[in-house]
DNA sequence: TGTATATATGATAATATCGTCATATATAAA
DNA sequence: TTTATATATGACGATATTATCATATATACA
């Protein structure tokens, strides 16, 4: 119970709930979180943070990018399941993942 | 996403988590609750009152009592589905559930 | 009626959370 | 090697949350 205490304490937070939605679409850096959240960087960082610390997401480097997904470990889990079939991304939230998924477009991300 | 934010607020806390967990189980009465949690009166009141607010349970008077369980609204939702299913009560939560369910069992419930 | 029981509610203090700002660090690019 | 980019982190104030205490209300029972 403890464990979904945490759960639901990340997932209590509109911005981390978003986060968490698109990071189950697939991988994410900061930036482009920032980007699509239209957020300010350190509170997109303070978001991940406490999302890793729930053990929802984890993350990799490369190069000057920090790339952060859904933990894998979860996909079995029902309750994150039945949350990815019930709550759906917008249209827009949902392009604005394809476009940042396409190569390349990290480096140029600026005056998108 | 807003309802789903506020549900999650709801079941973050233990206290809160609990109580919604023994409610599925079926209705009880605060005094009931507050036996079985072994908290004290106006805790369990408000932690009701916020799980109301989130709409995951519901209510009704009779007598001096005052009934909650989970709404029944919710049993499609598959995010509840999921939780009931993966999260457990204990053993002996289920006993004490099954205890206070007895008929009459209210009346008598100081000095149990 | 007076008293006990069941519950809700408001006040308060301790603590936690959230967003922002400033700054630090690491990498890459010029 | 200076500079720009990506990110993390610490400090801080504003706000929210939590548990507890005291009190209010409503019902039932003696």
């Amino acid at each position: 119970m403890e464990t979904a205490v945490k759960i639901f304490k990340a997932l209590s937070d509109e911005t981390r709930l978003h986060i968490y939605l698109l990071l189950l679409q697939g991988e994410l850096c900061v930036c482009e979180l920032e980007a699509i959240l239209k957020i300010e960087q350190s509170r997109t960082s303070h978001a991940l943070r406490i999302l890793k610390e729930s053990d929802l997401i984890s993350n990799y480097k490369t190069g000057k990018w920090n790339i952060y997904s859904a933990n894998q470990k979860l996909k079995n889990n029902k309750v994150i399941q039945a949350l990815e079939d019930e709550l759906k991304l917008s249209e827009q939230d949902l392009n604005n993942f394809k476009k940042y998924r396409k190569k390349n477009i990290r480096k140029k991300l600026k005056g998108n």
